[in-house]
RNA sequence: UCCUCGGUAGCUCAGUUGGUAGAGCAGUUGACUGUUAAUCAAUUGGUCGCAGGUUCGAGUCCUGCCCGAGGAG
């Protein structure tokens, strides 16, 4: 396979939305793109082929999560994440940053040193630099590496967030080092500042000083309303780089892809169809499904008699309630592909629509409903 | 026929020296946003087998009866 270098260009906009192609040497991504999460080097209950079966372009994995198990020795020994998990598709690594606030009971924040964890797992003691996280993204042979930052909870005052955002732009800097010069594979940045309108402008320019190949907006959802979200959005989409592409970190449910795309984002992430999937709860274009419900028992349509992939469409509402009131395995491995498949379904139809210049039209179709 | 042990929520069972009836599961509903999650949370159900008695007060003590299991004959 002949190398091809990391690149993004835009392709249509309408008004702040817009639709972009980025190629890497592992295929190319469509965006508005949603990434299915991959944490411990699988998409839970699923099969990778079947992943890029929903038409998804690339996943998600954690540096966190990888490094305490298997550990990147084993990694690297099998030549490699993607050989690994048997991943044709490009993979983005989380740089672990997530977990230092998701995991707070058992971290201390040293600036130099980075994030002073005690492991979840058997309490053992380790140190996570920016330094590090780079390290064991590259040693995985993650294809869009992320910087490590702090991810603060948006409950903490400016005065806090203003000391998280030095930190996490502080780590930047050394990430961008760590990392050097690779053609081939992208780094991104990460814009902090919670709520606070300068401080996210703030952190933008110092990003872009440090010049990355894209920029994810972090701290985002983590128990804002979806209002506080969209206002950040707004304030931030006139400074964003137009040339690189936009990643709006663990973001979200449908209606929030919708207003984030309408805001000119261009990358998500969620755990959300995935975990919901699992716990029986499924996305619909008429709106949520809660499938444990005693209404369906004796519903027997499909979740979307539209959808051919996998035989979904045969697979009844009473038949889906029967197996998540078992306990079947089977339940959630369907309902984790049909929220999957509803995902790439809908960052499809917002393509689309971008392309034909009815995405707004569209937008206000949906917003609502999902 | 006698003896013993039981009968408490849909199910399996806790219930102190008598003092406002509980749990688990099932059922119902709700959460889930850079995954410590096939997870978590909330919640509906009881004339305590029946009828009397003792007591200020009985699921708990006494009597009788009904039902079930085991044992003796």
């Amino acid at each position: 396979m002949s190398l091809r270098k990391f690149s993004f260009k835009v392709t249509s906009k309408e008004n702040y939305a817009r639709t972009g192609l980025i190629k890497t040497h592992r295929g190319k991504i469509h965006t508005p793109v949603f990434m299915p999460v991959g944490t411990q080097a699988t998409v839970k209950a699923t099969f990778i082929d079947d992943i890029i079966e929903t038409g998804s372009e690339i996943i998600l994995a954690n540096t966190y999560h990888l490094m305490l198990r298997p550990g990147l020795d084993r990694i690297k020994k099998s030549k490699g994440l993607h050989k690994y998990m048997n991943c044709k598709l490009p993979i983005l690594t989380d740089s672990g940053g997530f977990q230092v606030m998701s995991l707070s009971k058992l971290n201390k924040i040293d600036r130099e040193k980075g994030a002073i964890f005690n492991s979840h797992i058997d309490g053992r003691k380790f140190i996570l630099s920016p330094e590090e996280s780079i390290k064991i993204q590259k040693g995985l042979n993650s294809d869009i590496v992320m910087v490590m930052d702090e991810c603060p909870k948006n409950t903490q005052d400016k005065k806090k967030i203003k000391e998280s955002l030095d930190l996490s732009m502080y780590w930047a800097k050394r990430s961008k080092i760590a990392f050097g010069t690779n053609k081939f594979k992208a780094l991104f940045g990460i814009v902090q500042g919670g709520l606070f309108n300068d401080l996210r402008l703030e952190s933008i320019e110092k990003l872009v000083d440090i010049n990355f190949d894209g920029y994810a907006l972090g701290g985002l959802a983590v128990g804002e309303t979806q209002n506080e979200m969209f206002t950040v959005l707004d304030s931030v989409k006139d400074y964003m780089p137009e040339n690189k592409p936009r990643y709006l970190m663990g973001v979200g449910t449908p209606s929030d892809i919708l207003g984030a795309v309408r805001r000119g984002v261009d990358m998500f992430d969620c755990v959300l169809p995935t975990r919901s999937g699992r716990t029986g709860l499924a996305f619909t274009w008429k709106g949520r499904v809660n499938i444990r419900n005693a209404k369906y028992k004796y519903d027997n349509s499909p979740l979307n008699k539209d959808c051919k992939k996998f035989g979904l469409n045969k697979y009844s509402k009473n038949y889906l309630n029967h197996l998540f009131n078992t306990n079947e395995i089977l339940g959630s491995m369907l309902l984790t592909l049909h929220n999957l498949n509803f995902y790439q379904e809908l960052m499809q139809a917002i393509r689309y629509n971008i392309k034909k210049g009815t995405f707004e039209r569209f937008h206000r179709k949906y917003f609502n409903k999902l």
